[in-house]
RNA sequence: GUGGCCUUAGCUCAAUCGGCAGAGCAUCGGAUUGUGGCUCCGAAGGUUACGGGUUCAAUCCCCGUAGGCCACCCCA
C-alpha cells in the first residue's frame, strides 16, 4: 500500500475520466458565453468573515463545514477559510472593485473547486467542483427566470434531460419575520417531539424545520403554515412573475413549499435541480436563489442579486449512472514507428517536424521491435503510422493506414501534407460514424 | 459530528477448521532477423490498509488508527 494518498474527501481525476469533465467545463463556458455571463475568478480562500457574515454564522456550512486554514508563520493575524461556495467571494470582489459602477446587472460565471470539511460520502467530497452563475444588480423577476432556465439548459445539453426544477419563494425582510412567528407558533406546542437540532432551529431558523426529513414530525411539517399565504404583496408578485416567465420559456417546474435553502443570504426566489428517481444524497444536483441583502451585508450599497451553483461531481456521477455515452480520451492522429528499435532519434525528429506542421503526432520512443510499436499505435487509436526503415536512404517512409491495413511510400518533403490530407479523410469518416 | 458495514497485486475477486497468498483483466517481454488489435508462452507485481494483542502458527480471532461505502445531519 502506498505511503501517501490523496487527503480524505479529495480525489485524483486521472486521464481516463478527464474527458467527461472537459466536456462539462466546455459546455458551461460555452453557455456562459452564449448568455452573456463573463468569466471571472476569485481566490480559493478568503477571510473567514466573508463566509461567516455572508453565508450566516448559524448555517451548517459555516458552523461545521468551513475548511479553515492558517498560515504556518508570518505576521498575519487574519483568519482564513477555503471557499465553501462561490457567491460570497464574488460579491466581496464586486464590492471591493466598485463593480456597481459597471452597467448593471453584472453577469459573471465562475468554475472551480469548492471546499467543505464534511464527512465524505458517495457524491459528497471535501473538494468538489461547482459551476457558478451570478447576476448582480437586477431586482426584476425576468433575470430569475433567465438564470433558472440557464441551469436547466445545462443539464439538458449535458445529457440529463429529465432534471426536476423546484422553485419557491422564501419572502424578504418585510414579510419573513411574521412567517417565522407563525411557524414557531405551529411547532411550539409540540416542542417535546423535536430532536435537539430541530429545537435549536425553532429558535434560530424555523424555516429549516420545513425541509427536515425526520419522519417523526412529517405530520407537523405537512400541516405547517405555507409561506405562500404569508408573502407580502411585493414578494408574491415577484414569485408569480418568475413562474410566469418560466412558463413562457417552456421550463417545466413545480413549487416545493419545503424548499428553503441552507444559506442565510437568500431572499425571495429559491430553486433547486433534482435528479428524479435517484435515492437520497446525490439527488441534489444544484441550486440557487436571490440574495438581495448580501451586497450590503458585505459592505456595499443595497444591491439585489441572484445566482446558482451546480455541482459538477454529481453531474458526472449522474451521467455514469444514466449510461450516457462518455467521450473517449483523445488519441494521436499519427504515430511514428521504426524498423530499427534503437533509432529513437530519427523517430523523434520526424514526429517533431510533423508537430511543427500542426499535426497531432507522437513517436514511439521505446526500443522495442516494430510489431510492438505498431501494436501500441493501434491501441492508442491512432489512424496513421509512419514507418521509418531502409527507404529513409531514398528520402522515403511508409505511411500506414491502421484501420484499413494499407500502406504506401511517401517522399519526406510531402509527408506532412499527405498525413494532413489522409487524417482529414479519417476525421470525417469517424465523426459521421460516432 | 452520530451509528452500521467494509479494506487481499494497478483493477475485479479467491484462499476449506487458524496451517507455504492465488486467478482473471491490465502492464512488460518472447513466439528465427521490416508490420498491429486475435492466439500461445513467460516475467514482474504483496510487510494481506497501518499499529498492537492472542496463538507453536493469523488474510482468518480481539483492540486501536486510517481510508472507503451506507444511513443520519446537511448540502453540491
Amino acid at each position: 500500500m502506498p505511503v501517501y494518498r490523496a487527503p480524505r474527501g479529495t480525489r485524483d481525476l486521472l486521464p481516463d475520466e478527464r474527458p467527461v469533465w472537459e466536456r462539462l467545463e466546455t459546455l458551461a463556458r460555452d453557455l456562459a458565453r452564449r448568455y452573456g455571463y463573463a468569466s471571472m475568478e476569485t481566490p480559493l480562500f478568503e477571510q473567514s468573515d466573508v463566509f461567516e457574515r455572508g453565508i450566516g454564522a448559524s448555517t451548517d456550512v459555516v458552523e461545521k463545514e468551513l475548511f479553515r486554514v492558517s498560515p504556518s508563520r508570518g505576521e498575519d493575524t487574519e483568519r482564513w477559510a477555503l471557499r465553501p461556495e462561490a457567491t460570497a467571494g464574488i460579491v466581496r470582489a464586486y464590492v471591493q472593485h466598485g463593480l456597481q459602477t459597471w452597467p448593471q446587472p453584472v453577469r459573471v460565471s465562475l468554475l472551480g473547486p469548492m471546499f467543505r470539511y464534511d464527512r465524505p460520502q458517495a457524491g459528497r467530497f471535501r473538494q468538489f467542483w461547482q459551476w457558478d452563475i451570478e447576476a448582480i444588480g437586477d431586482p426584476g423577476p425576468a433575470v430569475d427566470a433567465e438564470i433558472i432556465e440557464l441551469g436547466h439548459r445545462f443539464y439538458r445539453e449535458a445529457g440529463l434531460p429529465d432534471v426536476d426544477v423546484l422553485v419557491n419563494s422564501i419572502g424578504d425582510p418585510a414579510c419573513r419575520p411574521a412567517y417565522h412567528d407563525a411557524v414557531r407558533a405551529h411547532f411550539a406546542p409540540h416542542a417535546d417531539r423535536l430532536a435537539g437540532v430541530e429545537r435549536e432551529r425553532l429558535a434560530t431558523n424555523p424555516l429549516r424545520l420545513l425541509d427536515s426529513k425526520d419522519p417523526d414530525i412529517a405530520d407537523l411539517i405537512a400541516t405547517a403554515p405555507d409561506i405562500a399565504d404569508h408573502l407580502c404583496a411585493a414578494c408574491a408578485d415577484h414569485f408569480a412573475a418568475v413562474r410566469a416567465h418560466l412558463t413562457v420559456l417552456g421550463v417545466p417546474h413545480r413549487r416545493e413549499r419545503g424548499l428553503v435553502r441552507g444559506l442565510d443570504y437568500y431572499t425571495r426566489t429559491a430553486f433547486e435541480y433534482y435528479l428524479p428517481g435517484a435515492e437520497g444524497q446525490q439527488s441534489a444536483l444544484g441550486g440557487g436563489g436571490r440574495y438581495d441583502g448580501l451586497v450590503e451585508l458585505l459592505g456595499g450599497k443595497p444591491t439585489p442579486g441572484i445566482g446558482f451553483a451546480l455541482g459538477l461531481d454529481r453531474v458526472v456521477l449522474a451521467l455514469a449512472d444514466a449510461g450516457v455515452a462518455l467521450p473517449a480520451p483523445a488519441h494521436p492522429a499519427v504515430v511514428v514507428v521504426g524498423a530499427d528499435p534503437a533509432d529513437t532519434a530519427t523517430r523523434l525528429r520526424i514526429a517533431t517536424e510533423l508537430r511543427a506542421a500542426g499535426l497531432v503526432a507522437r513517436a514511439d520512443l521505446a526500443t522495442r521491435k516494430l510489431g510492438r510499436q505498431l501494436e501500441g499505435a493501434a491501441r492508442d487509436g491512432a489512424h496513421l503510422a509512419v514507418i521509418v526503415g531502409d527507404e529513409l536512404d531514398l528520402g522515403q517512409v511508409q505511411v500506414r493506414d491502421l484501420p484499413a491495413g494499407t500502406q504506401r511510400l511517401v517522399n519526406l518533403p510531402d509527408l506532412a501534407r499527405e498525413l494532413t490530407r489522409a487524417h482529414a479523410g479519417h476525421r470525417h469518416g469517424t465523426d459521421a460514424a460516432r
